[in-house]
DNA sequence: GTCTATAACACGATAGAC
DNA sequence: GTCTATCGTGTTATAGAC
């Protein structure tokens, strides 16, 4: 049960260096033209490793977009329940709930060097639907859009729950196309300096609020 | 200048037929992982006649990207002149202005089948950005969202070019990822019905266009 | 666990008959 | 213009030494 691992030690093990370069790899060159050479060259591994701890192409990829999806969703909820108990037994105000969806996908999805590896691969997954990431995709998000669409509903007990979940899809929406669009490789649009300083993190995240909020209302 | 061809004929020619078998296979494998032998088995025709008409797969992606996404933005941009037209010399009312946006991106995409090609490599295309495919981005994107940017400046002069720009991304946003989610392929998400009949085009457009324009004002 | 070498296969491109 | 056959390359997966 408990292999002889340092888990805390400061040098990751192969399996570690596997997973964090497949993720930057899939992201980069897409999950189909990513090669098993490139990601074990940037993990400083050989070819044979990865069958050795994953067995195959596609276990690695779902591993691996599990473990760089995985955080957000759980600072998404752990976000949504802290602003539930604090105002208990009153529903949370909506730009609550609706910065509870925002800010961990604008924070926590930022690389050292301003990349967005887990927005460029939720994009990914959503243009090129396949059984396999489809799976990783039910099992990672499900019950984090049910939990939330139940917090909607609280926070505005008239409108249909179709008519929430619309909205919350919008507002995905806004947050995933500037996020995509912040990422170095994106491509620059004009009159958005979205890869330059001229846009901070907490600006973004009260843009998007902002404008979800009042989306939400209309 | 005028080769011999039947311009209105029933009967597309093989570089036709190649083109829409392209856009199909592209947003469904990718634009990577299409094959051309799948392209030509579903154009009815061979492997070299690809090469005789295009050149090479590259020169195909470029063609079938272009002939697939342009037809969007040349309604877009007909639709923001008519409305400008309509309110001359008056700024056109932001409804109008988000709603060209937006119409042309709900009617033209959808397939007989209701699949949604132009929208699915949409988002491939900014999921996985590549040189080649940035450049038709580029062609097909930057003048229409400029043309666009100007009008919203109309609409709202005391607003910044950076936040209008900002929204006017947000906008484009929350319709992408609804009409994704709306094809066949795309993963059922819960309490949004929305491969169903449960969601109509104009109500769709109706709320999308309320939601963005709140947005804007907010 | 790690690595080299290789097997088995699919791809894009092309030559050349028709 | 269309098609068949094939070449050269790159891929995943695996066998087997260390």
């Amino acid at each position: 049960m408990n292999p002889p691992r340092h888990e805390t030690a400061k040098t990751p093990s192969t399996k570690e260096r596997i997973l964090a370069a497949a993720a930057r790899v899939f992201a980069d060159k897409g999950v189909d033209a990513a090669t098993l050479r490139e990601i074990t060259d940037a993990a400083g591994t050989n070819l044979a490793s990865v069958n050795y701890h994953f067995g195959s192409k596609d276990e690695l990829v779902v591993a691996a977009l599990t473990a760089c999806l995985r955080p957000i969703n759980q600072a998404r909820l752990r976000q949504l329940e802290a602003c539930r108990d604090r105002h208990a037994p009153a529903p949370p105000p909506l730009c609550d709930v609706v910065e509870a969806l925002i800010r961990p996908m604008v924070t926590l999805t930022r690389g050292l060097d301003g990349s967005r590896i887990p927005i460029r691969i939720l994009l990914q997954l959503r243009s090129l639907p396949r059984p396999e990431t489809n799976a990783v995709m039910a099992a990672e998000f499900d019950q984090v859009h049910e939990r939330f669409i139940e917090a909607l509903q609280e926070c505005r007990p008239t409108m249909t729950r179709q008519q929430l979940a619309l909205r919350y899809d919008f507002a995905r929406g806004a947050a995933m196309q500037i996020l995509g669009d912040m990422d170095p490789l994106a491509r620059e649009l004009p009159n958005l300096q979205a890869h330059d300083a001229g846009l901070d993190e907490e600006q973004l995240i009260e843009q998007l609020v902002s404008f979800v909020v009042a989306g939400f209302n209309a």
